[in-house]
DNA sequence: CTGAAAGCGCTTACAG
DNA sequence: CTGAAAGCGCTTACAG
C-alpha cells in the first residue's frame, strides 16, 4: 500500500518537448492544427518514453458515454437460448456502465422478419448509436443495415452466426463445422459396426447458413474417418410439438432401425421428449446448447450429449469487444471462435 | 459521443449534508473524526441516492499500489502445467496494472518442499505485500504461510488445490470429485459388457489430496450406476518415463485384458508413450490437462479424452479476485469451481 | 498553430 | 471534529 507516483505522461512529454499539454494531447489524438515539425518531436518523444496514456484518467476527464445498441432475438418460451447471451450483455454493461458505456437492447423475433426490420429502423431512427451488437439472423435484412453503419462509420459486431463479406468489427460465434464434425464424433463413440443415425434440423427457416455448416462438419467426420454409416435426413420446418412428433413418427415407421439422433440446434428437447413417451430409451441423443429443457433431458439421461458454445460469453465478449474498440482503443480479434463444449450429465452442474 | 454530465457523487452529498467532501468521503470509507450525528446524516443520504462511487476517480486519486505476491509451482520440462496459470497471471497483470496494482511471483519446485518453504520466507521478510495468490501444494507448509498472512490481514487466495479450514478469501479450483465421477463415464462409454480398466496415478507425492478426491468419484460412478467393472490400481512414484514403463509392463503382464485406462494427472502422455511404442492402440486412454505433449497424443488418437479445468482462468481469475477485493472493495465468491472440459481430438484446436 | 486554465470525481495532507 | 486546497493524468473549450 505504499504510494507511488511517476512524472505524470502527458506532462512529462510536455516538458521534454518544450510545449503545452495541449499540444501533445493534439498528438496523441491525431487532431489537426499541430505543425509537422512540432508533431513529430513529440512523437519521437513519445516513442522513447514508450507513453502507455492513463484510460482511466482520459475516461474520467473527457466524460464521453457511448451509447451502444443490442439487436438479439427475444428468448422465448420455446426455447431460452437467447437469454444466455442477453445475460453475458448484462454482465458486461455492469462492468462497464460506470466508464462510460450506456446500452440500449432491441429485440426481434426469429420467426418474424418484420421485427427485425422494425428493431432496425428504430435504430437507424434515432441517430444516437456508436456501436452496434447484432445477430445477423436475416441475412439481407442484415445486410441493408449492415450498410447503414457502415455509412454512418459505425462499428458493428456479429454474434452467434456470422455474414462474412461484411466490414464487421468482429465476430463471436461457434466454429460450426468443426461442431458438426465433433457431434459426428459423439453419434459414433464407441461404435464398432454400422449404425444408423438420424440427422434433424428443426427450424423454421430453411436453408440456414448454420446448419449446413454443421451438416457439412458432420458428414465430413464419417467421411474422413472412413466410418460405416447410414445417414437418414430429417428437416421439421414446423416446430411445434405435434409436428416435431409427427415427423418422428415416420421416420421410425420408415427406419425403425435408427440407433442415434443427432439434432442441429436447441430443439433438441422436443426429440427427447418424443423418445421419452415412445420409450425409445436405448436411442442416443445427441443435440445443441444448454437450454432449461435440455439441462433436464441431459440429467434424466435422455439426451447424451449437448454441444455448447458458451452463448453467455458470446454476448459479454460481443459487447466489450465494442467498448475496447471505441472506448480503449485497443485492437479487436476479427474472428473469435467460440470452444466446442462437450456437456453431459456429469459435468453439466458446472457449466457456465 | 454525446456528453453527459451527473452532478458529481462527493460534491453532491456534501451539498445535500452542508459538510464538506473530505467529512463526505471520511464517512464513505469508514475513517475516524466524524461525530455521530455527521455521520448518520451522510450515510442517510448516501442510501437515498443509491451512491456508488467513481472507481476510476478514487483510483486516480490515491495513486495507492498494491502489491500481489504469487507462489506457484515452476513449470517444468516434464509438464507445462503451470505454464497456463501463469499466463492467466500475466494476463490479469497486464489488464490491471495501470489500476494500481503490482505483481511479484514465487516460484516452488513440486518436487521439492523446502523451495516451497524459502519462497514463502522471502515473501514474509520483504513485508510488503497487500495480498497472496496461492497453490497450497504442501499442506503443512502452506498452513504455517497461512498463520502469517493472517496475523498480517493479508488476504489470499487458492489455486488449483485447496486447504478447507483456512479463512482464504477464496478458492478457484476444480471439482475433484465430479471430475473423476466423468472420468468414469469418459472411460467406460458405451460399454455393454465388463471391461477392465487401469486407473493410474504417477506422482511423487503418495497421497495427495486431488488424487484420492478424484478416486472417489471415479468409483463412484461405477457404484451409482452400477457398471459391471474390474478395478486395477496401479501407483508410480518415480515420475521418469523408465519406470513408468517398467510399472505399466509389469501391470500389461498381469492383467494383458486391460482396455481401458484413466491417469489422474497430466502425466497420460507418458502412457500414451508406451502404448505408442508397443503398437497397444486399441486401448482406451483417459487423462488429465491440455498440456503440450497430451495436445499432441490426442491429436494422433492415442488419447481419447483430456479432462481439463481451464489453468489460465484459474490464474486469471485468482489475480483478479485479489483486485476486485483490495482495490474494488467487490464481494469475491469464496469457492469458485472451474467447469470440468472435455478435450478431445475434434475440439482441441478450439480450446482455451 | 499553440497555450493557459478549468474541470472530471475522487483522495490526501494540512490547518484549525 | 471539520474544511479548504492541491492534485491524480487526462480532456475540453477558449483565447490568441
Amino acid at each position: 500500500m505504499k504510494k507511488y507516483r511517476k512524472l505524470s505522461g502527458v506532462k512529462e512529454i510536455a516538458r521534454l518537448a518544450d510545449v503545452s499539454i495541449g499540444t501533445v494531447d493534439r498528438v496523441i489524438h491525431n487532431r489537426s492544427g499541430v505543425s509537422a515539425k512540432t508533431k513529430s518531436k513529440i512523437e519521437t518523444i513519445i516513442k522513447q518514453l514508450n507513453y502507455q496514456p492513463n484510460i482511466l484518467a482520459s475516461r474520467l476527464a473527457s466524460g464521453k458515454v457511448y451509447r451502444l445498441a443490442v439487436l438479439i432475438p427475444r428468448g422465448s418460451e420455446k426455447t431460452d437460448f437467447w437469454d444466455a447471451p442477453l445475460k453475458g450483455i448484462k454482465r458486461a454493461e455492469e462492468e462497464i456502465k460506470q466508464y462510460g458505456i450506456s446500452v440500449a437492447t432491441f429485440f426481434f423475433d426469429l420467426n418474424d422478419k418484420t421485427s427485425f426490420i422494425a428493431s432496425t429502423e428504430q435504430i437507424k431512427k434515432q441517430k444516437r448509436y456508436d456501436g452496434v451488437l447484432m445477430a445477423p439472423s436475416f441475412v439481407k435484412e442484415s445486410l441493408s443495415f449492415i450498410r447503414y453503419c457502415r455509412d454512418q462509420s459505425i462499428p458493428f459486431v456479429f454474434i452467434d452466426s456470422n455474414i462474412e463479406v461484411s466490414g464487421s468489427l468482429s465476430y463471436i460465434g461457434p466454429p460450426l463445422f468443426q461442431s458438426g464434425f465433433l457431434g459426428a464424433r459423439l453419434c459414433t463413440f464407441g461404435m464398432k459396426k454400422t449404425k444408423k443415425v438420424l440427422f434433424i434440423t428443426i427450424s423454421k427457416e430453411k436453408n440456414r447458413y448454420n446448419y449446413s455448416k454443421i451438416e457439412e462438419g458432420f458428414k465430413n467426420y464419417f467421411f474422413e474417418n472412413n466410418v460405416d454409416h447410414d445417414l437418414v435426413k430429417l428437416t421439421i420446418t414446423d416446430t411445434e410439438k405435434e409436428s416435431v412428433f409427427r415427423n418422428l413418427e415416420k421416420a421410425f415407421v420408415k427406419h425403425p432401425d435408427i440407433e442415434v439422433i443427432f439434432v442441429t440446434n436447441s430443439r433438441v428437447f422436443s426429440v427427447a421428449q418424443f423418445l421419452e413417451t415412445k420409450k425409445y430409451k436405448q436411442i442416443h441423443l445427441v443435440g445443441y446448447d444448454f437450454s432449461k429443457e435440455n439441462q433436464n433431458y441431459l440429467k434424466s439421461g435422455l439426451i447424451d450429449f449437448l454441444i455448447c458454445h458458451k452463448p453467455e460469453e458470446q454476448g459479454y465478449r460481443g459487447l466489450m469487444s465494442l467498448y475496447h474498440h471505441l472506448a480503449l482503443h485497443l485492437p479487436v480479434d476479427p474472428m473469435y471462435f467460440m470452444p466446442i463444449d462437450i456437456v453431459t450429465k456429469e459435468n453439466q452442474d458446472f457449466y457456465r
